[in-house]
RNA sequence: GUCCCCAUCGUCUAGAGGCCUAGGACACGCCCCUUUCACGGGUGUAACCGGGGUUCGAAUCCCCGUGGGGACGCCA
């Protein structure tokens, strides 16, 4: 071994968006290159000409990109070992298989499908496992070749070693796969197309590989792999097969438990540190007692294989949320306002009519209200509309008795305010004008500020006054107060 | 069905034979802060799947059972 770098990848299937367990497969495969200062390569496995796309794999490739990974080779970046598409691989596959078939370790299959599936079947239900019976086995190479020469229907199949294999996993330790696991395997299907088992193996050799960290739905594949790494004689990468993540009810997480895609929760208002932060957590666990909260850094510094998980772990969207609310309240102002502008927009916030930096301070008082910036319009509303009605939680202040005395010498002191001093309000100036509500209608406590609320507001509940009416302005709260008089 | 993998609070997890009366986080209850709510702080309820071994000692090691998951494709 010349280099002791390791090399990773990621190997997504295009055929939609970036599921959120492939995301973490990213996560894991970018963190251990960054910590171990190796290198992350991204490959497409488009060989199943019916699902794949190229829009699905520019999806793909736009979500690993919005949750901020880059990779050292792959489609578009290129690199030494591309292409990195593997329908642009053909040649290399053709060649490596007609190696196989030339020294006898792989041959030609004339049996039909409906065949082989009626024979499936019997074996299921005979209690066997269900592989192939060797029909074709026998038939020589010239004979095989002279009908595939005349147009004969074929698939090319590997002859399968009838012995144990042994793999050494880095996160469930020795595995054992006993003799006649699996029978011959297709790699090459009708019409010469590759498959995936005999693909990976291929290109993860030729892209020199060191780690291949994948999802556990792969580990009995992994025998296949073994069988053809020892038929060409190459040396094994590493192998870690990591956990799945499950839905509430411990199936394996699909559509029907909900959001299950990366651009779903991007659209759902998720900030990309929150998700990832999530995701770490579910199957590794940080080196450091008792912290969650994490940042990319620190993520790529604490990162190892020995802290994963071999257990499936449940997604929780509960946490996911609440994970988020975190990040949106611990990260810069500036930052998280920029990020919620289209929330804000799509909610029909009038952003490009107000100043930046009053955005930003009204988006400050409604921060720890929110959980997605999907919430943001719904709370930011306050700030914007005027036509607002008295929530139905508020309604019974209204019927206060104090009410109709507080809200008038309200809008007078508000009035009063404007004509001295104009829009603007500090909230110390605010703090003022309630206290001379309290003395004008007598009213104190609840009984003073509820109504205050209310009226300016709608709402039984909020941001602090204080700081909530500045932001509206004396104008706009004394046309409230007047209003809500009315 | 067969083979493979897995098993600590409802959920994510800490725990690598004595540090465990099992720790943290989410969720939930209560209290405080806030003349509101949210945030924040505090606190409580809550788990080693069962049975056998090994050992002076087992959540930790071994075996069996049970449960869950995965694979058995000309999908990846």
């Amino acid at each position: 071994m010349i280099s002791t770098k390791p090399r990773v990848r990621f190997a997504p299937s295009p055929t939609g968006y970036l599921h959120v367990g492939g995301a973490r497969t990213v996560l894991f495969n970018w963190l251990y290159a960054k910590n171990t200062g190796g290198q992350f390569i991204l490959r497409v496995e488009d060989t199943d000409q019916e699902r794949s796309t190229r829009e699905h794999e520019r999806m793909q490739l736009e979500d690993i990109k919005w949750l901020g990974f880059s990779y050292d080779e792959g489609p578009e970046v290129g690199g030494p070992h591309g292409p990195y598409r593997q329908s642009e691989r053909l040649d290399v596959y053709a060649k490596c298989a007609g190696e196989l078939i030339a020294n006898g370790k792989a041959y030609y299959c004339f049996c039909s499908e409906e065949t082989l599936e009626q024979k499936r079947q019997a074996a299921m239900a005979a209690g066997a496992v269900p592989q192939y019976d060797g029909t074709c086995r026998g038939i020589s190479q010239a004979d095989a070749k002279a009908r595939v020469g005349k147009g004969e229907k074929a698939v090319v199949r590997f002859l399968a070693k009838v012995k144990d294999y042994k793999l050494d996993d880095l996160v469930r330790g020795e595995v054992l796969f006993p003799a006649n696991m699996v029978g011959d395997f297709v790699i090459l299907r009708q019409g010469g197309m590759p498959v995936y088992n005999f693909c990976v193996v291929i290109d993860d050799h030729l892209m020199q590989i060191t780690h291949v960290l994948r999802a556990e739905e792969h580990l009995s594949n992994t025998v296949r792999q073994m069988m053809l790494y020892e038929a060409y004689g190459w040396e094994l990468p590493r192998f870690g097969h990591m956990s799945l993540i499950l839905g509430s009810d411990r199936q394996k997480l699909s559509k029907r438990h909900g959001a299950t895609s990366v651009h779903q929760y991007a659209e759902e208002g998720y900030l990309r540190e929150a998700l990832l932060n999530f995701l770490v957590l579910l199957g590794w666990s940080s080196p450091t007692e008792n912290k969650e909260i994490m940042t990319i850094e620190e993520m790529v510094r604490d990162f190892s294989l020995d802290r994963l998980n071999p257990a499936p772990g449940v997604f929780d969207p509960v946490k996911l949320k609440w994970m988020n609310g975190q990040y949106i309240k611990a990260l810069p102002l500036a930052d998280v306002t920029a990020r919620a502008l289209p929330f804000l927009e799509k909610g029909g916030i009038p952003v490009a009519k107000v100043e930046r930096a009053w955005l930003e301070r009204a988006f400050d008082a409604i921060r720890p209200y929110l959980e997605t910036l999907a919430d943001a319009p719904k709370h930011m509303r306050l700030f914007f509309d005027e036509t607002y009605g008295v929530e139905p939680d508020a309604v019974a202040v209204k019927a206060e008795p104090t009410y109709a005395a507080v809200v008038t010498a309200l809008r007078d002191a508000l009035k009063t305010h404007v004509s001295a001093h104009g829009d603007a309000l500090t909230g110390d100036e605010f703090g003022k004008i309630q206290d001379q509500v309290k003395t004008a209608s007598g009213a104190k406590g609840k009984g003073l500020f509820m109504p205050i609320r209310v009226a300016l507001t709608g709402h039984a509940h909020g941001p602090d006054l204080k700081i909530l009416i500045p932001l509206v302005g004396a104008k706009r709260a004394a046309a409230r107060a007047e209003k809500a008089l009315g």
